[in-house]
DNA sequence: CGGCCCCAGTGGTCTATGCCACCTTCGCTT
DNA sequence: AAGCGAAGGTGGCATAGACCACTGGGGCCG
């Protein structure tokens, strides 16, 4: 990550190197040169350039303008290891949350998402893609699949306001019981980082979670994409041995980023998750 | 991202599409055709079919090797979120975990780690880096800062087996009592990558414990860096409104990815975090 | 003067092609 | 029988060129 003068025999890292001094000699904002002017000054060919610049936008050095040109990337969107952030960010709930419904359409499920809800996947499924908002601001997307018989007559006004879970069962008798879910880093990709404002490839979570009523029955699969730059998880745990009475206490191994002790692991995780099972051959 | 019957005018979409029902066909580990085989089936040319490969690499569901082939990604190592529930059965982390331990000195604190464990900047603190491993394979690296006085003669070798906090207690007389802990996605730099065996910029969870004792005395700061591509957090989630009687019910926004209804807006999440105060301008 | 259109320049996508580095395999050599 | 080495297949890197989509401004026309 730092300077080392040798040069590579990769082409993408002696463009890369050129670009980042080219950055670090220009005000934030500040446009640099076009991505066929530069392709003639280091004498490579177009997708050798823009491959090496892929790797600065995705740092957050860079921004690219369709039709305007390349910018020196205003502030930092994505900070490296050692969190000097002088900014915590404020706490997640907090912020007036608020929806726009992207897409709303009745579909098959396909193989996929059949699979998930346990229904064929030529049944149909309601598909509700819409947007997530903190003060105005789009903070994740989410992507809604519920077998469309569970909810004949819902309108895509129902989905920008209120509690869907509400929704679901004052109006459809549907009362969700419980989820699982799961939730991994992933970056953005093209739709994504349109969507919620941010570069391709930038740092953000993906949650899954599969719904059921109190009868085991699948009611809703939902994907959703939270940026990464403007939310985080916090949790408080309690490690202390001498738990309050009568509660368990959780072990180490219970939480993330804590993991068991060396001779502790073995593991037979729940083999289905999110109802996708994937039977070994 | 998920279904989308709809199809898009750019090819690496509809490769991308193709090539996940081929992963979803698949077993983990198991081989799938090569790039130019690929290229032929589905009629592009080998800089697109490999462009929409990367997106399945970066994403974590392909992974190639070079002079091999293309391999189904492997399943995560899931870890439990902290249950609210009692922790009922199944062990929460999968696979066998070591440790190896990469440094271990002692160094003064510096203004972040000392402002983060309430000691001087000038203080002495036990630093400790080491890759966390599963089934031999690295799988995060953790950066342990605790304040030197309370672990005199901690040697190198006592990281890597057994349990820190047993450790602590048992020889330190250190009970731990709580952490609080931030979650959040970030990408791999160079180091990180070369450690935990990732490219450059692959997906990656960045945790951050500040560890408390009875007292409310900072005893551990712990930075790590979870690899993506292997390692997801599941949590089960009760969203019955009739709950078990006498336990709260968790609202929705109380739940990561479960963002509070359209008018809910509240938040008391702790103003502070990790120690780390800002008071906002 | 005002509004519209067109056009040049920019990034975005895709193709066709060549060569290199790496891994496996299989047959030849010792 | 054991070892070695060449061959063929795989992914990795880079090229040159074409066309599309978007932006902004300048010139044309009303």
């Amino acid at each position: 990550m730092v300077s080392e003068p040798a040069r590579s025999p990769l082409k993408r890292e002696r463009v890369r190197e050129h670009l980042m001094e080219l950055v670090e000699s220009r005000a934030p904002g500040a446009p640099i040169p076009s991505e066929r002017a530069l392709c003639e000054q280091l004498g490579v060919s177009r997708p050798t350039l823009r491959s090496a610049v892929d790797e600065l936008v995705t740092t957050g050095l860079l921004v690219r303008e369709h039709g305007r040109g390349m910018f020196v990337a205003r502030a930092k969107i994505t900070q490296e290891l050692a969190p000097d952030r002088d900014s915590h960010r404020l706490p997640q709930a907090s912020g007036t949350w608020a929806s726009r419904v992207l897409e709303f359409t009745t579909v098959r499920a396909g193989a996929r998402v059949g699979r998930r809800l346990r229904i064929s996947p030529a049944a149909e499924i309601t598909y509700i893609a819409r947007l997530r908002l903190v003060d105005d601001e789009p903070m994740a997307i989410e992507y809604l699949h519920v077998p469309a018989v569970l909810v004949p007559g819902l309108r895509p006004a129902d989905m920008e306001s209120g509690d869907f879970y509400d929704l679901l069962r004052d109006r459809h008798g549907v009362r969700v019981h419980e989820a699982v879910q799961s939730i991994e880093p992933t970056v953005t990709n093209e739709e994504e980082a349109r969507l919620i404002g941010v570069p391709v490839l930038s740092p953000a979570l993906l949650f899954e979670r599969l719904t059921r009523d109190a009868t085991g029955r699948p009611v809703e699969y939902v994907h959703s994409v939270y940026r990464g730059d403007r939310y985080r998880i916090v949790s408080r745990l309690a490690l202390d041995d001498a738990a309050p009475a009568g509660r368990a206490r959780p072990a180490h191994g219970h939480h993330p980023g804590i993991p068991p002790g060396d001779l502790a692991g073995r593991g037979d995780v729940p083999a289905q998750m999110l109802g996708d099972v994937q039977p070994a051959p």
